[in-house]
DNA sequence: CGGAAGCTTGAATATGCTCAACACGGGTGG
DNA sequence: CCACCCGTGTTGAGCATATTCAAGCTTCCG
């Protein structure tokens, strides 16, 4: 799985290919360090829509995203969904020290992950406090993005929730965008949406026709989405 | 300031009549380092409404909620607000790591807080994972805690949202309710309840008095209430 | 007693939801 | 190859829930 090199300081053959391999949790480690984590790592592969663990399955191993989004979904009894967090890569997945954290982790698009098995990073963690630091700042910036969804679920109007999500979906995975465009494929349906935004899909698809009538965006298909000036998008973003 | 004992084992006279000393961060301290800890802590007190820091405003220390309850809100540019957060003792209060947290941090009762210097904990926590440890549990909680009211403001009526915030109340700052009722004040006005749960005032007066007259509660006084069967309650959440 | 702040109640309105029909696209099978 | 179907998204009409605006009530304090 993992070569080992003569020279035991070198990066591990399984991360020298990866993209965020100095970005997110990684980014903490130094070579040995990444080598010995690497030896628990396996990269796999989920086609959208399926399901990573559910609300009430006991975690049994983290990931990194590598590529793709992950969503993070809570459910009332009666059916009723709320998407409670995106991740992109380089994000970590998984809550630690586990818990009745209850949420449903789900590949919005096609993903690939870094799994580590649970008691493997937690015994990395245990010994090597840079890296908890770095876990610790995953989790206040998980935090912080959970307080502004506040403020847009409980705030904003069904229009300014449509291009808040927009915005944050171009500012998220959309390629260098240096004139203020930016171009992309959307990861979510739009029941997705609607369960990320607290609407229904056809007031989700209403405020997208608006958008594209009043030139904010250009639907080229229905889920690639042209942004021809993003500063125009955010001025609706409130 | 603080008295120091011969022993220096023993418990800082400032901490040995605190109600959370085994509570909250504390009690990840033993007798020396919460002696360390003390040598900076001073406890304060606020009225109800008193700003402790804003949006923009760095954090110069952090504290510990000793009595009473603290609300994070966020605003938009055209003053419209959300509550992100309430805290109750032992609960922490600060973003660690600095930040942009961008959130405003204000009494919402009474309350005394433990505070402690940016610098002081910084290095205390440096020094010692199990405190480390013990703030990452609480970030987590609250990210927990954040997400299940991404559900409340999403997904819930209005009906349905007021029943919830009356059972978080119920649950966090009731006394010992063995039979199955509480009764409690109500540590926010109108106006915050409405702000923590995306709806005006006058929405959040017309479910309570709904759920007044079908017997779920009794308003003794406009902001003292009695909750005769919490289960009932509970069943109002969703 | 008067005034202010906080809370409640009512009537009219608007925003987003429900239900229903239809459009589009990609795959399957006759 | 075309007909058909299924999943996904769009559009419309009517409706319900929560908001807005306005008035009145309580409670607290001078």
């Amino acid at each position: 799985m993992t070569r080992i090199d003569i020279h035991n300081s070198q990066t591990p053959a399984l991360c020298q290919s990866c993209e965020i391999r100095h970005k997110g949790m990684c980014g903490a480690l130094d070579a040995d360090e990444l080598l010995a984590l690497s030896r628990h790592t396996r990269q796999v592969r989920h086609e959208a829509g399926a399901q990573l663990s559910s609300e009430d399955t006991p975690i049994t191993s983290y990931a990194n995203v590598m590529r793709g989004v992950v969503k993070l979904t809570k459910m009332l009894e009666d059916g009723r969904q709320q998407v409670v967090g995106l991740q992109f890569a380089p994000d970590f997945v998984g809550r630690m020290y586990g818990s009745n954290s209850d949420v449903s982790v789900e590949a919005a698009s096609n993903v690939e992950l870094c799994r580590v098995p649970r008691a493997a990073l937690e015994q990395l963690v245990a010994d090597n406090p840079k890296l908890e630091r770095r876990l610790m700042e995953q989790t206040l910036r998980e935090l912080d993005e959970a307080r502004g969804w506040m403020v847009t679920l409980g705030r904003k109007t069904a229009a300014e929730k449509v291009a808040s999500f927009l915005y944050l979906i171009a500012t998220h995975i959309s390629p260098q965008d240096d004139a203020g465009a930016a171009e992309f494929d959307l990861p979510l349906s739009r029941a997705d949406i609607a369960d990320f935004l607290g609407l229904t899909i056809e007031t989700v698809s209403r405020q997208m026709t608006k958008l594209r009538t009043s030139g904010v965006i250009t639907i080229i298909a229905n889920r690639h989405i042209l942004v021809p000036d993003l500063a125009r998008l955010k001025a609706r973003c409130s």
